[in-house]
RNA sequence: UCCUCAGUAGCUCAGCUGGUUAGAGCGGCGGACUGUUAAUCCGUAGGUCGUAGGUUCAAGUCCUACCUGGGGAGCCA
């Protein structure tokens, strides 16, 4: 029994401040290799990791016994000496002198050292949630949900929460979760923008921050059926203001992350260009101009899509001669024999990996001619579908602004250009690199006369927006905001290409559990 | 709802135009090794090949339906 009360307890993240002293950790086995003498023990504890080192030398027969016999996730506290040793990641190894067990799993830990699938992992995603990966990406959304909020409170925004059970499709597009509400049908919330409309008028600038819920039968790495948006309407803010606010906003939360989540990113490998290429002015083009660009009737910097992709498409070839050339060498030389096991073992690996790159290189083949031919023959006055979107940043490298959007293609609520009417005042923020919209947003219509007509064009129930008509009716001022999808602006920080890795629990077409 | 790909050991996968008794690695277990970083060596256990039909002398392999999952479309954040 280590007695804790007698000894400094240290946090594995802060242990290197603690060289060549003894102290007392607690944790989960991570990883074990042993051999006669020595048995290493990689730790977790949350906050870091840390590699103890139990040698049969200093702790005795019976406790060397102990620590050999620990298996993966067995929850310890061990105690020891904090050395100094540059071979380790945080710098430092613990030399261990004493070890407890609390608690021994009596059945092998389900999750493996070799990757697994999608599956597999989904449901075991309460154990999952204890890899490296998911631990750093769990980080990087608490940092980035405090980022959040410290940009909007330092502004005086106050935050608002909207009602979860709504009695009426406010959009009336999308279809939506219903639920029984003492006997009348009720829908769980797809937004919350309306009531932080009604808000923005009693607090000027408000956020909300909620989950919402869209019954959509979508199986894509970019959908959720439960998400948290973060949702501000400001007062007096027109279109350009909201994407001035827009900008510094996404600017802020980015750079926040970087700064303060140096560890968490290096464990995810994360392309770092992506927080220098923010630093630039985002750019702003009209629907117009977005669709010429796409059809190629409008270079950028010099270069039209089919230029682009073009080149986007030799690359992936090249790339996949490559990788078939590599596993056809690396398989010959295995077959060729009189390799050592381990040797075989790292090639093996090399093998699959190179393997599950080209399934991954051979779909966007197929896929970047499709992207090309959606582009040029791209409709004008049609939203956008996710390659277009895809097409449209490469074309950038940085997120980039879609405002003035054509009327019949968005919701009732955005304001009408007065000088132009068949476009509304919409504005889209795309994000690079495959990751799409990531936020939605408008000035919003503060005419009574203009909204009514819009709500009755739509055949919206006229009765249920009675209340936000009365937004208009009593001291209406010009107003915007906007909608950003956390897990989507997760994803893009992460760099991870399946949003169900950005939230702890993800809930998606046919996954309820666990 | 539609299109498309897949389901073989606990996990990740191989299994060719149907043809003896179903394969590997990891993990497990037993043993060896004084410094290892999913990556040392030897041995060992483990499978009604998603389900139900069908074709055939013969089905993991071909056909049909269904189930489950992946990716995408639609819709969106």
């Amino acid at each position: 029994m280590i007695d804790t009360t007698q000894k400094k307890v240290v946090s594995l993240d802060k242990l290197v401040q603690s060289l060549e002293e003894q102290v007392v950790v607690k944790g989960w086995v991570r990883n074990k290799r042993d051999s006669k003498a020595l048995v290493f023990v990689e730790l977790r504890d949350g906050s870091g990791f840390v590699q103890a080192v139990v040698s049969l030398e200093d702790v005795g027969q019976e406790m060397f016994d102990l620590a050999k016999s620990l298996s993966l996730e067995t929850s310890v506290i061990f105690s020891g000496k904090v050395v100094k040793d540059e071979r380790q990641v945080g710098g430092c190894e613990l030399m261990v002198d004493a070890i407890q067990v609390v608690q021994q799993p009596a059945e092998d830990y389900p999750l493996g050292k070799k990757a697994h699938g999608v599956d597999f992992l989904a449901n075991k995603r309460h154990l999952w949630l204890r890899s490296r990966k998911q631990w750093a990406i769990m980080r990087i959304r608490n940092r980035a949900k405090y980022a959040i909020h410290t940009f909007f409170q330092e502004r005086g925004f106050i935050q608002m929460d909207a009602p979860f059970f709504t009695g009426n499709a406010c959009e009336g597009t999308t279809t939506l979760f219903e639920t029984d509400f003492y006997g009348e049908t009720a829908y769980l919330s797809q937004s919350g923008q309306l009531y932080g409309e009604a808000m923005a008028m009693a607090q000027g600038k408000i956020y909300t921050f909620g989950p919402t819920f869209r019954a959509e039968k979508s199986k894509t790495r970019r959908h959720l059926s439960e998400f948290w948006m973060i949702e501000p309407e400001m007062a007096f803010y027109d279109l350009d203001m909201n994407m001035d606010l827009i900008e510094e906003f996404i600017k802020y939360v980015a750079a926040d992350v970087a700064e303060k989540c140096v560890k968490e990113l290096e464990v995810l490998e994360r392309d770092m260009s992506l927080f220098d290429n923010i630093k630039s002015t985002f750019p702003r083009i009209t629907h117009s101009e977005a669709v010429k660009i796409l059809r190629g009737e409008q270079e950028v910097n010099g270069k039209t899509t089919k230029e682009i992709l073009e080149g986007d498409l030799q690359a992936v070839k090249d790339r996949i001669a490559a990788i078939n050339e590599e596993i056809s060498s690396t398989e010959a030389e295995m077959a060729a024999g009189g390799i050592k096991k381990g040797k075989l073992n790292w090639m093996r690996s090399k093998v699959d990996k190179l393997k599950n790159e080209l399934k991954e290189q051979e779909e966007k083949e197929r896929n970047i001619p499709q992207w090309l031919e959606s582009a040029i023959n791209f409709p004008p006055g049609e939203d956008f579908g996710g390659s277009d979107e895809t097409v449209l940043t490469r074309m950038f490298g940085t997120p980039v602004f879609v405002y003035k959007w054509p009327k019949a293609i968005k919701a009732f609520y955005m304001k009408t250009y007065e000088d132009d009417p068949e476009y509304v005042k919409g504005v889209d923020l795309l994000a690079p690199e495959g990751f799409g919209e990531i936020v939605g947003g408008a000035e919003r219509e503060d005419n009574y006369d203009v909204l009514l007509a819009a709500i009755r064009h739509h055949e919206l129930p006229e009765e249920a927006f009675e209340w936000y008509l009365d937004l208009r009716k009593y001291g209406s001022v010009p107003h915007a905001g906007f909608g950003l999808g956390f897990e989507r602006l997760i994803m893009w920080l992460t760099g991870v290409h399946h949003i169900r890795e950005t939230i702890a629990f993800p809930r998606s077409y046919g996954r309820l559990f666990p």
